[in-house]
DNA sequence: TCACGTCAAGCAGAT
DNA sequence: ATCTGCTTGACGTGA
């Protein structure tokens, strides 16, 4: 078992997702941006080291507008050993990682355009998970994607989509339960025509589900991570205390994750807490899994 | 130095 | 028809 958190450190004076207006884009630009971006990943990283956080979801912001057409550049090959040392860094450590693509990427739109434009995005996140050469354990996390008022034909669509894709992509893509439209269930069917893994949302089960307790999806989701998957990534998150249903919390809710530790202690996995304050929650949740027997150290 | 309008991109559901 | 939320902040102009 590994915990993390995503993306951001608040702690650090640091951000590796640091991003400009497409108007203003120009190489020069780029390159800045992109240094600045891949230094403080390394230095998050060093953080997360230096403080056991052993998993960590890179920022899809590294290198932006990489597969908008305005980017001409060839950053792979700029920053090629930047990438390296990073992805040495990772391995020597350890580290898992993940990626998690933004709202706009959608396979099973009937726009096909939209589809292009997501598949390249796709390709971009395969990259920096390449360029790192970081083995097939190291994902990229996707929802379904929209209904189109017909779940079923949309299914079918990301189905026929998925199997196209390059395997460069396929190796890393996992699917994830989302808490409004394709429930673990819905992702159970596309696992069973695809072979693709399911990423355990904890939080979104709670929200949109059937009857499946946490700890059968876990057993359930386990099951379908072969070894050149690695163990099970789980998302975890509380509900924001008075807000609308799906909000996530500020801070950890500890009595709710030591719960959720207890409900599943015969699984083993790793937990990527999604959680705004970030490192805080993770340490937090660090302490109290250190006495779990599952619970790796750096 | 700060306020604030806006930012590449999709979709669903609420207002 | 428009706004909000999603992993939700932060860029950048104008004063």
């Amino acid at each position: 078992m590994k915990i993390g958190y995503p993306c951001i450190n608040w702690t650090i004076d640091c951000k590796g997702n640091k991003t400009f207006r497409l108007k203003s884009y120009s190489e020069d630009r780029l390159k800045i941006i992109v240094k600045n971006n891949l230094d403080c990943l390394e230095t998050i990283l060093k953080y997360n080291i230096d403080n056991n956080v052993s998993f960590f979801r890179i920022t899809s912001d590294l290198v932006p507008f990489a597969s908008h057409p305005i980017c001409k550049f060839n950053w792979q090959e700029h920053f090629k050993e930047d990438f390296v040392r990073i992805g040495e860094l990772i391995q020597k450590n350890n580290i898992r990682i993940s990626m998690h693509p933004d709202q706009f990427i959608v396979l099973n739109s009937p726009d096909e355009n939209i589809f292009q434009r997501s598949t390249k995005e796709l390709l971009y996140h395969a990259q920096i998970l390449d360029l790192m050469k970081l083995d097939s354990t190291a994902k990229i996390q996707l929802h379904i994607g929209g209904a189109y008022k017909d779940k079923k034909s949309s299914i079918t669509r990301f189905i026929q989509r998925y199997k196209e894709l390059d395997s460069v992509i396929k190796k890393r893509l996992v699917i994830e339960n989302d808490d409004r439209i394709y429930s673990l269930k819905d992702c159970l069917y596309v696992n069973q025509k695809t072979n693709i893994p399911i990423l355990f949302d904890v939080f979104h089960h709670s929200i949109l589900h059937n009857g499946e307790t946490i700890n059968d999806a876990v057993k359930t989701c386990s099951g379908l991570w072969d070894k050149k998957d690695g163990l099970l990534m789980v998302d975890y998150s509380s509900q924001k205390f008075g807000e609308n249903k799906g909000r996530h919390t500020e801070k950890i809710d500890t009595k709710d994750f030591k719960l959720f530790l207890e409900e599943t202690k015969s699984y083993d996995f790793d937990i990527m807490l999604e959680i705004k304050d970030k490192e805080k929650s993770a340490l937090k949740a660090i302490d109290i899994a250190k006495e779990d027997p599952r619970f790796i150290k750096i």
